[in-house]
DNA sequence: GAAAAATTAGGTACATATACGCATTGAATC
DNA sequence: GATTCAATGCGTATATGTACCTAATTTTTC
């Protein structure tokens, strides 16, 4: 912690770009180039590479896309959290379900926008005030959509009451495996599995037939992930 | 067809872009700009807006995103098959499954492109020979891994096989639908719809418990988009 | 017009998933 | 030490999916 991170008057804020897709990432740095408030030091491909740019330059802000190699963005955000709490920090996702931006939320993330947002959502992200969580109008709109289909608002919540054991089975379940298969897998009674996928259906609220394995599979990577 | 679509010598080729992520397509822009021997004469957000400006400019080349409003990458493919076939097509995508990319170059595609490629990549590919199929290296590991996954290999060939009754349970399937749920949907018997579902289980290999239910999951927008 | 395929529907058998129970063990908490 | 809860396992019943069949009608194809 050599240097503040506070922006001087009049000086441009520094910003650093993280995103391990060359092109978008150009076209977030062409953009954020048309406003003279804003300087861009340094670009990343990866979380650690990023990390080592954050301690090298000690920018103001950090553009980061949460997929990335290495280390994704919601490591990067948590690293930051701990390291570097005075960053300002932006996500800038393909993924805008509602479990995400609430994550992004939790480890201190000042706004979250998605992909297909005009540069101008970009812009207002980064001049506004520091403290705020900013969601671009497209994600607002998916968080109405979430609002409205519960099962969703409350997955990331409700991933958190699921027990060790139960977790082996519902990463197994994201890959359509039979409770035969499963139980195989893990050296257990198929009835035990079975118990598990009925506590898991009460958990997740995935009551009916077929509906606990569909929540597994379209939620995978938010399964694996956490 | 008022004139033809040859780039004259030494005067800079005419480029339109179509992608309906405005930075995303701005970084394409401003990679395609440091060629002098390109000019980005028009970009487009949409289908229908982009065979507007298609047919105003008569560009030389077409760099354009599959998943747009209005009118899909497909669509456009065709669209300039049919009416501009001496326009040189590139497709820039985030989906690179074998799948796409042979659709892509039936539709007469001279290229195709993973989003997460690098500039080089796109540069390489508008100044390659006109008449080629050039494809990323990143698209040539996904062709790679696709091949020594056969069930993804020829999903798309296997869709073609799919009758209109069964595209329908299909399509609910990606939903989750029970068979009783989908018969009373379609006003059918369920043994009807069991039928369809064995066919689709038999012509799309899923063979086994719920398989074919997580191959309609997790290909959904491949098969509601077909 | 004949042949092939699609659409519709049913029979039977078995595999699997879900919804109720209940009970034992062990670790954690109070 | 008693209580609580997760993890384990089992019984029974029902719903659903799948694997084999057959078969009539319509549509498409040759």
């Amino acid at each position: 912690m050599s240097e503040p991170q506070n922006v001087p008057e009049g000086a441009p804020a520094d910003v650093i770009v993280a995103d391990d897709h060359p092109l978008f990432r150009s076209g977030v740095v062409s953009c954020l180039s048309a406003d003279t408030s804003l300087k861009i030091v340094a670009e990343a491909s990866d979380g650690e590479a990023c990390i080592a740019k954050l301690e090298l330059f000690r920018p103001h802000i950090l553009i980061a896309d949460l997929s990335m190699p290495r280390i994704d963005g919601f490591g990067l955000l948590a690293w930051a959290q701990h390291n570097q709490p005075a960053l300002e920090t932006y996500v800038l996702s393909m993924h805008t379900e509602l479990a995400y931006v609430q994550k992004a939320k939790e480890l201190g993330a000042n706004g979250f926008l998605a992909k297909e947002d005009a540069q101008s959502e970009l812009l207002n992200a980064v001049r506004q005030d520091a403290g705020l969580f900013y969601t671009s109008e497209s994600i607002g709109r998916q968080v109405h959509d979430y609002l409205s289909a519960p099962q969703n608002e409350t997955l990331i919540h409700a991933l958190r009451n699921v027990s060790k054991a139960e977790k082996k089975v519902l990463d197994l379940l994201t890959s359509s495996h039979t409770s035969r298969e499963i139980a195989e897998k893990l050296n257990l009674s198929t009835r035990t599995v079975e118990a598990h996928r009925s506590s898991l259906a009460e958990k997740l609220d995935a009551k009916g037939p077929n509906k606990l394995l569909e929540l597994a599979i379209t939620n995978r990577q938010l399964i694996l992930g956490s």
